[in-house]
DNA sequence: TGTATATATAAATATATGTTTATGTTTTAA
DNA sequence: TTAAAACATAAACATATATTTATATATACA
């Protein structure tokens, strides 16, 4: 049988550096990242982003085109409104263990 | 029994997202995602980390810097060696997946 | 003690990124 | 067809970050 790329649950060997950073990288902002907290719990317009999250709107309309062209999110128009939702569900699963590393790593020092 | 605040293997509601904003963006930069690749292998020094990557002493080291701050890495000299190594495994695990999100994501469309 | 090796730090520079303010575009409805 | 609502875009600015080049520090060893 032939050798093929497909990568273990656990091995970075043949991991792609690039496309890596470049989704970390999308996640690495503040704002971004309580966008994306905020649309786990389910797809909504722009308005809706902004008022759960007290910033402007065209801060918030910046951070979603970030978003959107790191393929985190998927875009849809109906009507006046403009719909975002996560691209996928492995973002939240993902970020969650982060998020517990984080608390892990933190807990073990005083602060970042 | 008392409501705790231990977040959920999927739940991004009790996130920190500032927490987890510094390790995304920690790990949002191809040439340190690609010293994790190379420590994910086992703990190393600097010179060896400098030699597999290819990039100067000054850059391996400033961004060896940049990864301790966030708590990613442990340090250890040993004569005139300073050791690098990952703070944790699932370092790994959750790269690993984030790799496979982005393969996926990158299936779908064409290009970042 | 002096020299070479390993690594860190500093200075200088270029580039990227986040935020605000102002304005444009699309859609709906009167 | 005009006005209002929802959103995007652009301009301007400030700040942060990556990289290079030069230099400092620390360790080992002759």
């Amino acid at each position: 049988m032939e050798k093929h790329l497909k990568t273990k649950p656990d091995d970075l060997t043949n991991a792609d550096p690039q496309a890596v950073a470049f989704l970390a990288k999308a996640m690495g902002d503040e704002n971004r990242l309580r966008i994306i907290m905020v649309l786990a719990k389910g797809k909504k317009p722009v308005s809706r982003i902004v008022e759960e999250m007290g910033i402007s709107q065209p801060l918030a309309s910046h951070h979603l085109k970030e978003l959107k062209r790191a393929l985190l999110v998927k875009v849809e128009r109906s009507g006046p409104f403009i719909y975002y939702e996560l691209a996928d569900h492995r973002i939240v699963t993902i970020l969650a263990n982060l998020n517990s590393l984080a608390a892990e790593l933190l807990a073990s020092r005083k602060a970042f």
